[in-house]
DNA sequence: GTCCATGCAAACGATTTGCAGAGTT
DNA sequence: AACTCTGCAAATCGTTTGCATGGAC
């Protein structure tokens, strides 16, 4: 994601409205490295903004989304995760508290497509992703 | 997933008892190659087994996913798939339709974790999977 | 007969939708 | 003033849970 200025200008240039809330959901997002999920940064929210509701919330994302201001993230199955970094990398989560980290890797040439594959599909992308457990709950964990 | 009879002996081995449910769900699942999702095993057993119940055919799913019989695909962020076939092996889902293909490739060596990570995470597995259009979709489809 | 499994209904949690009123342009 | 955005409430949907009855052993 640019920072908050120039996202707002694209904002601007494509239509949108800039709104407070909108406002805020960047100064979230702007330099986050921990992946939140849109509960997380409701949750952020609520104290400074207390009538921010979970529909701008996801509205916002999605329209980042649209904007490829941001990425969403499928490594978690319960919930969606966002991330801001929309350079090419990949995540790692732990099984046991949730918390992704990024590793910054290119897999592109390595998971080459089986030509068989290939002949039935027009390949739009892929999705690498680790699971571990984390220092901490290697520590304290217990599962 | 072994075959039929194959799990059956290894519920009585493990003290599960074997019910008419566990084996008509056995038999959807030995040799399916559709990855289907709870829904679709509850769908199609519906006609023959009107009283079957979602539960038991989640229980029945996460029983044999302890035993090992099958593995959960993470491919669809909308619900979890199933794959009889447990051997190595990835999937390419279309994101206009659904459907779900094999990919047999083994991309282990390929996808190598930088040591940065591992100094802070215990490894326990990873997730491949590519996106794209089927040809039918590629035909048919307008998104 | 014991105990696990089944099936119903309700609960749950993330996400989506309908819509009236508010705020940006 | 026009039109989008917000926020509330309700809906949706996959999955889980509580619990009484039923069936496998």
């Amino acid at each position: 994601m640019k920072n908050v200025d120039q996202v707002i200008r694209a904002f601007r240039d494509r239509g949108y409205k800039v709104t407070p809330q909108r406002i805020a959901i960047l100064e979230v997002l702007e330099g986050n490295k921990t992946h939140p999920s849109a509960d997380d940064i409701y949750v952020s929210l609520r104290r400074k903004h207390p009538t921010m509701s979970f529909t701008t919330v996801y509205n916002t994302l999605e329209t980042l989304k649209e904007l490829g201001e941001i990425q969403e993230l499928t490594i978690d199955q319960r919930r969606l995760h966002y991330d801001p970094d929309i350079t090419l990398h990949h995540h790692i989560m732990c099984t046991q508290c949730g918390h992704i980290d990024d590793i910054f890797a290119d897999y592109t040439q390595a998971i080459q497509v089986p030509e068989e594959i290939l002949r039935r599909f027009h390949v739009n992308g892929h999705s690498v992703q680790f699971y571990g457990l984390c220092s901490y709950c290697q520590d304290h964990g217990d599962a």
